[in-house]
DNA sequence: TTAATTCATAGCCAAAGAGTTATAAATGAT
DNA sequence: ATCATTTATAACTCTTTGGCTATGAATTAA
């Protein structure tokens, strides 16, 4: 249920599954087929993709009929984003020191 | 020189490799043989691992007699930021709209 | 000079991954 | 009831990848 960065990492790491991610997120629901037209490979290539994603959090899928319904899931790239954050965050820390240092030669 | 996603969603995708990264970013600088104690994998596994993600920008090596000192990177992850923001962004926008709708709705 | 240390590279192997075609399962249309 | 459509799964192939050992290259120590 609480996807983990390295299953978030690994799900984007595939080109045509981030790109199939991303178009969800920039145009909401689509169906398989619709996906399949867009992406560069067969229909059970996306739909194994479309199971990766869902499998680390990152889509779900609407069934309706015969046909599936994929959507971004709100909120999924929140362990990203706070791991990037605290990278950054650690590496502007030492970048404080520095300026710290430098302050304190300068005087 | 500019590290597009794809290289960096690839390089941070290994569990190892963001292992070590994560350690440059939280400890500074080491030498191969001080990651290598840390890693559980061999030697030549982590001089390969610094290479990929010395290849996607996210660190860099400073040759100093017979051993490199690796670091962190500053600004590698900033097209990370940008991805996971943008991605954010266009949920949010979804959902305002839907704030929107129900605002008319509303009245 | 010789020996030891540190890292990178080469070469190999097993496992994982991404793609395919074929097919099953479920639903919708005739 | 039959046929068509849509998606998921199975079975297979091929490539990539992450690990190892062995070794080379460069530097430092004895």
């Amino acid at each position: 249920m609480k996807p983990n960065p390295d299953l978030l990492f690994k799900a984007l790491a595939d080109p045509t599954r981030r790109a199939l991610f991303e178009r969800l997120c920039l145009d909401g629901e689509a169906t398989v087929g619709a996906l399949t037209a867009g992406a560069g490979v067969s229909q059970p290539a996306v739909s194994k993709h479309l199971a990766i994603l869902k499998q680390a959090g990152l889509v779900q899928g609407r069934g309706e009929g015969r046909q599936t319904h994929y959507s971004a899931q709100q909120g999924a790239l929140a362990p990203l984003i706070d791991w990037t954050g605290r990278m950054n965050r650690f590496w502007e820390a030492r970048f404080d020191d520095l300026e710290d240092l430098l302050k304190r030669m300068d005087q």
